[in-house]
DNA sequence: AACTTGTTTTACCATTTGGTACAGACTTAT
DNA sequence: ATAAGTCTGTACCAAATGGTAAAACAAGTT
């Protein structure tokens, strides 16, 4: 009972996809076999507790990999420069061009923020005090910087939506590569 | 055959409310029913093709507002100060304390993005545009401004999805009055 | 009073929703 | 080979989904 035929990790990829891209409440089970190739079955087995297991799942998944390639860099000593460019290029992998919002940011966006409040608030809040402390090592009073690294993961929430109601990927690194310029005055 | 019992016009706000707490996908005709307390027979007498043409009346509801609010100001001649003002006060009001994020970017924000598509992105659009010119009128150079302006509408989306998250409208207003100092250079 | 118009109620529809039960199949360890 | 575990397919469920049809109701006009 080593190698198994599906793995739950190997689905949870799918299904970050698939919550990103049409919201809780618009990802149906239905949706989710279709795209996993899986029976419903097959669905209850990895994830007992049904759909508010997986999107729990997908949002423990991207916290994860926040912590990796956003906080790590964020709270690894060395030049703010650096912390604040690998963040960029973090951000601009994970969200594709600005065409995929961040799992965090949509469910905080409808009445899902009622299901996911803690880790929401958890989300944003961790990012935020990371990338203060880094501005302050770059020379920023401690409230400027707490104001200025709040106006910049707004910036990078607001911007994705604005390039998926422009349709328009660019508009997000463009915005990305101010941000990163702004930051590291 | 003047008065009537129910007006669409009535339904709107209510039906704005639904949209932008729930989604699109979130907010059921029942929860709709509940909400207005008019029978389905009633709402369907009010908008025949159903859930689609009452999202539609929201969003061309919040684009009246919009125009009014938003536009109005940022397009009519004056000092940029009053009109940068005035965009600020309205977004306040409108957001309730960044408790209630703008049926747009909701919109946007899904995949619900490619039934509204147009409309989204004129709205964004015309936003920027507005600003931007108010920008270049305060002094700033045309591409200096259209970014300063997208970075703008960007950080008020984000600062929604921020408040939401940590559930706390004080940082909302925070964000605007930053945004409104930045602005005013 | 009758006619017209606009509104609401009620009952109904097919489909889809999230969820369950369980028998069978595959894999691995003994 | 067999037992034990893990995984999958099928069939099923009650409830909710978006939507429809038409009868009944109210009100204004003639």
């Amino acid at each position: 009972m080593v190698k198994q035929v599906a793995e739950r990790a190997d689905l949870l990829p799918k299904l970050a996809q698939l919550f990103r891209s049409h919201g809780y409440e618009g990802t149906s089970l239905a949706a989710i076999a279709a795209a996993t190739g899986l029976g419903k079955g097959s669905l209850y087995h990895f994830f007992p507790r049904g759909k508010p297991e997986m999107a729990q799942a997908v949002l423990d998944e991207t916290a994860a990999w926040f912590a990796r390639a956003v906080l790590g860099p964020l709270r690894h000593p060395g030049p703010p420069r650096v912390a604040i460019r690998e963040m960029c290029r973090a951000l601009e992998a994970h969200h594709n061009g600005g065409t995929q919002i961040c799992a965090f940011a949509l469910f905080a966006a409808d009445e899902t923020q009622t299901l996911f409040a803690a880790p929401l608030r958890t989300h944003f809040q961790q990012w935020i005090e990371a990338l203060a402390r880094v501005l302050v090592l770059a020379g920023r009073g401690a409230a400027a910087a707490r104001t200025e690294a709040f106006d910049a993961v707004a910036c990078i929430q607001g911007a994705i939506i604005l390039a998926r109601a422009a349709e328009d990927g660019r508009v997000f690194a463009g915005a990305v590569a101010r941000l990163e310029a702004r930051l590291c005055v």
